[in-house]
DNA sequence: CATGGGATTGACT
DNA sequence: GTCAATCCCATGC
């Protein structure tokens, strides 16, 4: 038996004001916090930072019908579709007007791990949430959450618990990328167990 | 309106 | 290590 979302004490929603800020300081700054929907939660240990200024980020594009939540108001939602398979859970950065989100790439999971085990046919808990397709699905996220306030849900991240206050970060290269590889905007919880892919060569 | 390319994953060699 | 699955959407004719 394993512990059930009502029995956990969530923090406070992360606010506008927590998301209208430099991507990379919000990236840096969510490992430690906690996602939660639908009977599951999990404490972030890796993203990744975008931003319209570099290729690699689907604002570069310019203002379209699929980009305009990335450039809409902080603190919502970026959710799309990936290889046509997966759901990406990101979270909208910087103010009104600049593209720029947060992928959640991996989490380690809090509660409703039976549900996520359930929801992904998987049993080790290091593999539940080891990737951005593979939590979006242990948490049961989809497409339809789209442009959602994140303070407010469905889909919702709050404040890191105690345990994780002092977390320490570690720097690497974005992954599964061809365009601006080079940009060491990769946020890892150091020495998770959790984590999609171990960080390779930590950048200061 | 046709085309092509993914911010991935898991199964397989 | 390779590779297919499969859908959204930007682009170009």
């Amino acid at each position: 038996m394993t512990v059930a979302l009502d029995d956990v004490r969530l923090g406070r929603g992360l606010g506008r004001r927590f998301y209208e800020r430099p991507v990379l300081e919000v990236a840096r700054d969510l490992v430690g916090c906690v996602v939660s929907h639908d009977g599951c939660a999990g404490v972030i240990v890796e993203t990744e930072a975008y931003h319209d200024s570099e290729p690699a980020c689907h604002a570069f594009v310019g203002l379209t019908p699929r980009t305009s939540t990335l450039f809409g108001p902080p603190g919502r939602a970026y959710v799309y579709r990936s290889y046509g398979v997966h759901a990406l859970l990101n979270a909208v950065t910087e103010p009104e007007g600049v593209g720029a989100a947060v992928l959640i790439r991996a989490l380690e999971p809090m509660a409703g791990i039976e549900l996520m085990r359930r929801r992904r046919g998987v049993e080790r808990v290091e593999r539940l949430c080891s990737g951005p397709g593979n939590l979006t699905q242990a948490l049961g996220i989809e497409l339809l959450y789209n442009g959602c306030d994140l303070a407010r849900g469905p889909v919702q991240i709050t404040e890191r618990p105690a345990a994780w206050r002092e977390v320490r970060t570690e720097v690497d290269r974005r992954i599964g990328i061809t365009r601006a590889v080079e940009l060491p905007w990769r946020f890892c919880a150091a020495q998770s167990r959790f984590l999609s892919r171990p960080v390779r060569r930590r950048e200061v």
